[in-house]
DNA sequence: AATAAGTACCTTGCAATACAATGTAGAAGT
DNA sequence: ACTTCTACATTGTATTGCAAGGTACTTATT
């Protein structure tokens, strides 16, 4: 399990990704990112940043119906929310770069 | 400039990484960080993260004369320190294979 | 001797964020 | 009726990075 600390900055990047490679909703989201490796994020975290994502304008939302539960809140970038992935990602590489820097010149890698 | 809030969680590993390399202390750590690539780190994060590790046991200190300026606190790792080095590298890899997951598959690659 | 700059330590208070816990509610099966 | 799965949302807590402030020693410049 990767440690909630560790998360911090990254989910709000990932939700963002995964919003921008199809149109999807919370619920879509929590179960995209469980398969992708993250493990188990909790509703309470991921509702809060999409509230975020859409008070910044980085995301927008259209209600339509489900045919198994309550309605569905699907989301979509907006061009600010492009940008800001954008930056996502290039801060992502910075922070790659750093770590893999430091731990590989290191020696000791057993991997 | 890497987001301080995709820093968090990080640092704490890093400095184990560094000690782990070499016996140095706070000062030079922060000039390190910047080395590697992770900019200019505060003394208000460096000082509080090494009390943590000192109180958690994981890095242990022995003060030495300086050449040049105050006595200087130079930090080693102990047994639990080397364990938790090994639980943040596992952790940092599961991460990293999570978000590369996710950015690859989705086409896009703009590197 | 007074000033500045570099080295080196430390503390306080704030803001951002992940998340457990909790709640609401609809649909479908048993 | 009940349970489960879907699907939304809020509240309170803990952790953590960091700006701002402080102490103190050494060396070089004025």
């Amino acid at each position: 399990m990767i440690s909630s600390q560790m998360l911090k900055g990254m989910l709000e990047g990932c939700i963002l990704e995964i919003i921008c490679k199809q149109e999807t909703y919370a619920y879509e989201i929590s179960k995209l990112l469980e398969e992708y490796g993250f493990g188990k994020i909790s509703e309470g975290t991921i509702y809060p940043i999409i509230l975020r994502l859409q008070k910044s304008e980085l995301v927008k939302a259209t209600v339509r119906d489900s045919n198994s539960g309550p309605k569905r809140k699907y989301y979509r970038l907006t061009e600010k929310g492009i940008v800001s992935l954008y930056e996502f990602k290039v801060n992502w590489k910075e922070l790659e770069h750093a770590i893999n820097n430091l731990f590989i010149k290191g020696g000791n890698e057993d991997e």
